[in-house]
RNA sequence: GGAGAGGUGCCGGAGUGGUAACGGAGCAGAUUGCUAAUCUGUCGACGCGCAAGUGUCGCAUGGGUUCGAGUCCCAUUCUCUCCGCCA
């Protein structure tokens, strides 16, 4: 959610800002600064009314107190109106904070100046690609086929005990699963991320705070019997470890990382490129989630795109970096660098991280602050990514590394898996 | 799930209808010959004001009663203790 201080300073720039995104949001910003303008207009009024209320009821005590019961009221007479223009005055400007908070929720992030103009994922702009792509062998398969030739993934039978999209991983297939699991958080907690385990369902309040809800509402499992819902990502439950919090500034830069599955509904999906693990109800992610000082977090993003690369350097899968144009940004970011992993046998890129800097979007909304070197409350920078997820990194596994022998383990997952060929 | 107790500011903690004591932490200023002490101020949210200031709100949350609510009433929620159930 954009500050609405913000809004009032830099009107004109943000809606040339937004234009990157293809949305025309002059008139929406106008409305928001009228809005702005009413809201303050009933609070300075219910004030007035509120300080005179105060006050005379101030008097009426210190009558009361004093024996002068008649005077007193006479004054109480006097009140009647004060609070019936209270109420009304209570009605409006609550009105009038609904409607400016709706607003609000419509209008997407402010693209940072590097973001690059496009409609969509054919605009975004590649920055770095590294590692060489692999000469399959003749009749290389899709790792869906391999997945069942060497038994590793059993989509069918999470058919049955759930439906499509809930893979069940078996033997050496599962066993790589918790291989690249530990292998992605000591890498993390080796940079400096300190590990959590959070829970994999969230409330409302946490929802909102992250910008799931109420914007995303049918991409989550919502648990109705008691408002939960499941996590699409661990974003959520570790970002919102903060929600609500006055940080001093020296506790930043604070740096997290956390492995859950997520759930994502993924309504609408259907079609040959979201076979096998290309895209999944349920699948499991390692997040990195840093809080930030404003003036550093464009460093820390960088920061965060080095590491990834350093994983999948060590796991020698070819690799590119994109930089999402206007069009093809999720909500809340401002900036934000994908990175995809060449599938060689199915002839496409597969995303496999996203790395985003949300600036103070996520932490207006959950009031995410940090006493400055001035003394005031300012909102700090909050920042995600994925180090890594893992269906994707599987599936490019299984395929670059497969041979007439069978499929090779990446050197560095060989001490978490325990065996170097899945044959 | 049943019964009871409770939720007060950054922390501790008083407060049975008259407008949030007191102590501590942090920060700022002042002062003092010493690993710090003392004094004063400040401390959340939303406004108004160039500023000094100033108004409103804030005692778990949402309603209600009242001229006036931390205090009384209703609902919700969370925590703790005991019982039940249980990986």
């Amino acid at each position: 959610m954009l500050e609405v201080s913000q809004i009032r300073q830099k009107k004109n720039e943000y809606s040339v800002a937004l234009t990157k995104r293809g949305i025309d949001a002059n008139s929406l910003l106008d409305q928001v600064l009228a809005a702005d303008e009413a809201r303050r207009g009933f609070q300075a009024q219910l004030d007035e009314t509120l300080a005179e209320s105060n006050s005379l009821s101030k008097q009426i005590g210190k009558l009361f107190k004093s024996g002068k019961a008649s005077e007193a009221n006479e004054l109480k007479e006097k009140t009647t109106q004060l609070k019936e223009d209270a109420k009304a005055l209570q009605e409006k400007l609550g009105e009038q904070a609904d409607k400016l908070q709706e607003l609000l929720f419509t209008i997407p992030n402010v693209p940072n100046e590097l973001v690059p103009e496009g409609q969509s994922e054919d605009d975004n702009v590649e920055v770095f690609a590294e590692g060489d792509i692999p000469q399959l062998p003749e009749g290389a398969l899709p790792h869906w086929e391999l997945a069942k030739k060497y038994n590793l993934i059993d989509f069918e039978l999470g058919t049955k005990i759930t439906g499509a999209g809930f893979p069940v991983y078996i033997g050496k297939g599962a066993r790589l699963q918790r291989a690249l699991i530990a292998y992605f958080l000591d890498k993390n907690t080796d940079a400096g991320y300190t590990e959590y385990q959070v829970p994999h369902l969230v409330n409302e309040a946490s929802g909102i705070g992250t910008g799931s809800l109420p914007d995303k509402e049918g991409q989550m499992y919502h648990v109705t019997g008691d408002n939960l819902y499941l996590i699409p990502t661990a974003e959520v439950p570790v970002t919102n470890i903060f929600r609500n919090d006055l940080l001093q500034e020296s506790q930043l830069p604070i740096s997290c990382t956390s492995y859950t599955p997520c759930f994502r509904r993924e309504a609408g999906s259907y079609g040959a490129h979201v076979r096998g693990l290309n895209r999944l109800h349920q699948f499991d992610k390692v997040e990195i989630v840093r809080v930030e000082h404003p003036d550093n977090s464009y460093a820390a993003l960088d920061g965060m795109v080095e590491h990834v690369k350093i994983i999948l350097r060590e796991l020698k899968l070819p690799y590119r970096i994109l930089r999402l144009c206007g069009g093809d940004l999720t909500f809340a970011s401002a900036l934000t660098y994908d990175f995809e992993v060449f599938s060689t046998a199915q002839d496409r890129w597969l995303e496999i991280s996203s790395v985003s800097n949300f600036e103070t979007f996520q932490a207006n909304r959950m009031k995410l602050r940090f006493k400055n070197s001035d003394g005031k409350n300012q909102l700090a920078h909050t920042l995600n990514g994925s180090a890594l997820a893992l269906p994707r990194v599987l599936a490019g596994i299984l395929e670059n590394y497969q041979t007439a022998d069978g499929i090779k383990i990446p050197e560095v997952l060989v001490p978490y898996c325990g065996f170097d060929t899945i044959s």
